[in-house]
DNA sequence: TAACACCTATTCCAAATTGGAATGGACAGA
DNA sequence: TCTGTCCATTCCAATTTGGAATAGGTGTTA
């Protein structure tokens, strides 16, 4: 018997003065309002509500009992009433996690604008290249890039991530610009190191063949704007995500190499601790990002 | 599923952090919890928890609702503690009804020591002769003479209520004495019209021989103290209940008639509306009141 | 007085639900 | 790698559930 259930009828019962009213009342029928009552009776050990086949009157344990019941229906009424509210509302506090250089160059503009739509969330956005555990650090949604580790988490692809082999205008002019990927040997190759953890760089080409070359360096480097400082600094090439090389690629500082050939794109996905009931603030948020993330959205940036 | 089983199991749960040592404190299985939460999710349409094979973290929502949970599971129990105290003290509001000559003269007194056992009692004590509605008005315990209306009731057998016949010395040195029923018809009878409501008496000899006679007198009336008050101004004859006759015996202004012949004795009952769950003030009253209907408990009157 | 309307309690039963054992998959610490 | 612990899921027997039908009581009405 569920007892809230139960408290509810016996609410009822007092109310209309009648077991059969209150059944009508909560469309069930009225043997079904006995026995919760009289479950609930037995559970207490006290008769609540003495009965005749011409009514009901409340004994005095039952009226005490009904006074308390009417305000613990009140709260139950209220908490499911706030759980309802703030899964339907977009507001409250909302953790994102993202890697670093994503969420310098891309999440946060994009974080901005959503903001600005909702005023009432309140944001915090943590930026860590490692693994974290969201369910431990009670974060809502992070951005993850590339392969997904099986888990029980919930997942949203958000859009591809495409990489391209940049180098300086002035580097090539003076190391010659490599037309095929084997060159790439005879260059100065700067290392994202979190991505390419081995020296080795993959390729398909227009006909879809699959390259793999090995490749060294001067530089390794967990952070993308050092690497992107160094090509900028005429040290090498390096494979660099569009969105990291856009604005240079703008400017004039960098120019691609080997666009015939097409490097790895990693995938982007938002991912949040369930799949199963999600607040809305959190699908709204995905909803928004997979809006921005559009085929060639790197350009913005 | 009982909600509020799933109430207690979530909080546990968010309390020791975990689901199995919720279920440990419980005395239920870890599959119990998983599924009582998830239900009460489900019901609730938002996730409360968000789950790892590591632990367990509150959503925001959760949190809310646990604050929320916490106080109704508080106020849940208060209202059992209510019901378990009251049911389980002699105190309160006690309302007993009883016939107006049985509680003037016998049950008065006897209440009067039972408030003096139990202060915390607060008694109403009405005297009707018609019948009531224990229901309807309200009223915890009635004591009723003669047979029970068969219904829904409780009851509890308290004694026999011995009927005798009696004059007054004048009246029986005027008229003669009756040494057998039959002479009764010679007679003039008094009768108390509640009981008697036909001008017939029963009788039963010592060898248990059953006589009914009719008779007739000058006045009938409902109240038992007016019939008595006939009998002592010489006025004939009377069918009284002992209790009734019995100080006007002892001051000598009424002697007894016939006491070869026994007169139908009434059973005395305390009737209650629910034999289910009786308030210990209930039952404790009807064992007093039991304890004083021994057999020859008139004779105090 | 009989018929009726309406009440609660009880019984019976098919259908749904319950809780536990076993199992699976994930993770952390030794 | 092994072990212990965590939560989720599956499966199943046993229980429980709620409704239809019925019984039994009581006041109202014709």
């Amino acid at each position: 018997m569920d007892r809230i259930i139960a408290l509810q009828l016996f609410v009822r019962a007092v109310e209309t003065g009648s077991f059969s009213k209150a059944a009508r009342d909560v469309q069930l029928t009225q043997p079904t309002v006995t026995k919760h009552v009289a479950a609930l009776e037995k559970k207490l050990g006290a008769r609540l509500l003495n009965r005749n086949t011409r009514g009901l009157s409340l004994t005095e344990i039952g009226a005490a009992y009904y006074e308390k019941c009417k305000g613990i229906l009140e709260q139950i009424e209220e908490a499911d009433n706030l759980v309802n509210l703030r899964h339907a509302a977009v507001s409250g506090r909302l953790r994102i996690g993202t890697s670093v250089a994503l969420g310098r160059r891309v999440i946060t503009p994009l974080i901005l604008e959503f903001m600005r739509r909702h005023p009432q969330l309140q944001i915090d956005l943590g930026f860590v290249d490692t693994y974290v555990d969201l369910v431990a650090q009670g974060i809502d949604v992070a951005i993850r890039m590339g392969q997904l580790a099986d888990s029980s988490l919930g997942a949203r692809y958000l859009g591809a991530n495409p990489w391209m082999m940049v180098a300086s205008p002035k580097y090539l002019k003076k190391h010659g610009t490599p037309k095929t990927p084997s060159e790439l040997s005879k260059h100065n190759v700067l290392f994202y190191s979190t991505v390419h953890s081995d020296d080795r760089l993959h390729f398909v080409s227009r006909e879809s063949k699959r390259l793999s070359i090995m490749a060294k360096g001067t530089l390794r480097s967990n952070n993308l704007s050092t690497v992107l400082a160094a090509v900028r600094a005429d040290m090498g090439v390096a494979a660099l995500p569009n969105y990291v090389a856009a604005s240079s690629l703008r400017d004039g500082k960098v120019s691609p190499i080997l666009s015939n050939f097409t490097l790895p794109a990693q995938k982007i996905h938002a991912v949040y601790p369930s799949p199963k009931q999600v607040a809305s603030k959190v699908s709204t948020l995905i909803s928004f990002l997979q809006e921005h993330f559009q085929s060639d959205w790197w350009r913005d940036s």
